[in-house]
RNA sequence: GGCCCGUUCGUCUAGGGGUUAGGACGUUAGAUUUUCAUUCUAGAAACAGGGGUUCGAUUCCCCUACGGGCUACCA
């Protein structure tokens, strides 16, 4: 590596919600940043104006928000390099893609999109290349006259790199290693649209030299056209300021073939995206990690364990812990096949690991959504401190948290009820009387008294258990029923025993 | 079809010329928990196939198979 500052970029198309792969991506990009003292640049990719989507930029910022990811230079904040939106540096490629047509490495084509899917349907496998761009409509076949006036008219056309003949292109990817192409099989990719927008592969070129970005990260699927990138910066005279490339394993199905997408989880039941998408057209909403009740902490870290590990046998990071962590020799080469029962084990650790405190704002809301009041602070945080343990995402803290705050609303009689006797009715009567005399209303002097008075009525403890648990919770979970009764208190808990005994005896 | 990339338990992966091929999720069994979950213990479970190279290949090379990606005036 140079001793040039470090600086990477994500560079999305806002054409939708951010789905894992995407997440992954900013993930590995900022790692190396932050690993490295560089800067992380968002750049949003908005040349395709059909593909446009409102609201999708404002959502990756969201997305980077929610994951405790800050870009050091933005649309929004700015930066040394503005603008970062591409639709807002139009002017920029066409000067670039005009000069390579000086140069001799591009030329104007006139074919319409008709026309070539034309070509298309007419010759097998054909390709805007060697092979056929002297039976085309462009700069390098017609006559220098035509080409003016057609110019001049203000035909419609591109501009499309002029691939060389018989040349192989390598690079050494720090993923993948040395890699190369024979240019005979590359096209001559459009690099200027007839709208005067740049394609992808001339404005990543563009934007990451004038950017100065020293390493590129992008998923596998840009491996194929990695020769035409290599060849614009070396006919743009950039060569010794290319950024080292790195191209990304993608995230697979986890059933079947294929690349992981936002189908796949309406399919499969799992969220694809990071947040809630609503797309505003069709009113479909695809499902985000983030609703159904992941932590950031726990998302950040299964993306990352998908396709990178530090070499032991930890797989629980913090953000701070993976940049201290990462490097780019230990991502591995091959696709990885989702596995959403592991995501949620990550999210059960990572609520496992969450105090209380950070918790509470989130679970208040849940409660809060669900009807549930929460006033007294100190309370809910014991209540979280009892009961995370059994939470896998975070909206499972209603059904583990919610009696804590309200009667059970129904009992789940058919457990107590078919064994019920006049004897237990006794006990529990018995019950009521002797708990305020009690000292102290710790779990452990409750459950002493407890037991002490069954053996008084000669009854067995295991068959008052679950229905005290009942009566407490309404239903066969939850922590030790004695802390639950502690927590609850001596006048809750009599009131729940008064009241539970009734529906069992009525 | 062409080109490119890849291939260790079902899944995520560690490892690397000589290992009982390790861990995690899931799964199975048991313990603990007089509920559920947690936790703990144990078990089943993998180097795609064929050729080389080598004293010795899962590891290095080649081929095949399989998987994936790309093949747009989309990114």
């Amino acid at each position: 590596m140079s001793d040039k500052k470090v600086r990477v970029r994500f560079a999305p198309s806002p054409t939708g919600g951010l789905h894992l792969g995407g997440v992954r991506t900013v993930l590995f990009n900022y790692l190396f940043a932050k690993k490295h003292k560089g800067d992380f640049v968002l750049r949003i990719e908005d040349t395709d104006q059909n593909r446009y989507v409102e609201g999708a930029e404002q959502y990756i910022l969201d997305c980077l928000k929610w994951c405790g990811i800050t870009p050091d230079e933005s649309p929004v904040v700015g930066g040394q390099y503005a603008p970062y939106r591409q639709s807002e540096r139009k002017p920029i490629y066409r000067e670039y893609a005009e000069r390579l047509v000086a140069q001799g490495h591009a030329y104007y084509a006139f074919d319409t999109p008709e026309e070539l899917d034309a070509k298309r349907k007419e010759i097998p496998n054909f390709q805007y290349g060697h092979a056929h761009r002297y039976e085309l409509c462009n700069s390098l076949n017609l006559p220098l006259q035509e080409v003016e006036a057609l110019l001049h008219a203000n035909t419609p056309h591109v501009i499309r790199i002029k691939m060389p003949q018989d040349d192989t292109i390598s690079f050494n990817d720090m993923i993948r290693g040395y890699v190369s192409f024979d240019t005979n099989q590359v096209d001559d990719k459009v690099l200027l649209k007839a709208d005067g927008m740049p394609t992808y592969h001339l404005a990543v070129v563009v934007d990451d030299y004038l950017m100065k970005i020293t390493h590129a990260f992008r998923g596998e699927e840009w491996l194929p056209s990695a020769p035409v990138h290599l060849l614009l910066w070396e006919f743009l005279g950039w060569k010794a300021d290319m950024p080292e490339w790195a191209h990304l394993p993608l995230i697979l199905k986890p059933d079947g073939h294929g690349k992981l997408s936002k189908r796949d989880g309406a399919r499969l039941g799992f969220p694809v995206y990071a947040m809630n998408w609503l797309d505003k057209k069709t009113g479909e909403l695809t499902p985000g990690f983030r609703e159904l009740g992941f932590l950031p902490e726990a998302f950040l870290n299964l993306l990352a364990m998908l396709g990178w590990n530090d070499g032991t046998d930890q797989e629980i990071f913090s953000l701070d812990e993976m940049i201290e962590k990462f490097s780019i020799e230990r991502i591995s080469k091959a696709g990885a096949k989702f596995d959403f029962e592991k995501a949620k084990w990550y999210n059960a650790e990572w609520i496992k690991r969450t105090d209380a405190e950070s918790l509470k704002l989130k679970v208040w809301e849940i409660l809060k959504e669900k009807g549930v009041t929460v006033t007294d602070e100190a309370y809910l945080l014991k209540v979280i401190d009892i009961v995370k343990e059994r939470c896998v995402l975070l909206p499972d803290f209603y059904q583990q948290s919610a009696y804590f705050f309200q009667q059970p609303a129904e009992y789940d009689i058919n457990s107590v009820k078919p064994k019920w006797t006049d004897a237990k009715t006794d006990f529990f009567n018995a019950l009521v009387t002797v708990l305020p005399e009690l000292d102290s209303f710790e779990p452990a002097a409750t459950e002493t008294r407890f037991k002490a008075l069954a053996e008084e009525k000669g009854l067995k403890v295991g068959d008052l258990m679950l229905p005290f648990r009942i009566m407490l919770v309404g239903g066969k979970f939850g922590p030790h029923v004695f802390d639950i009764a502690a927590l609850l208190g001596p006048s809750e808990t009599i009131i729940r025993i008064e009241k539970a005994l009734e529906a069992f005896t009525g």
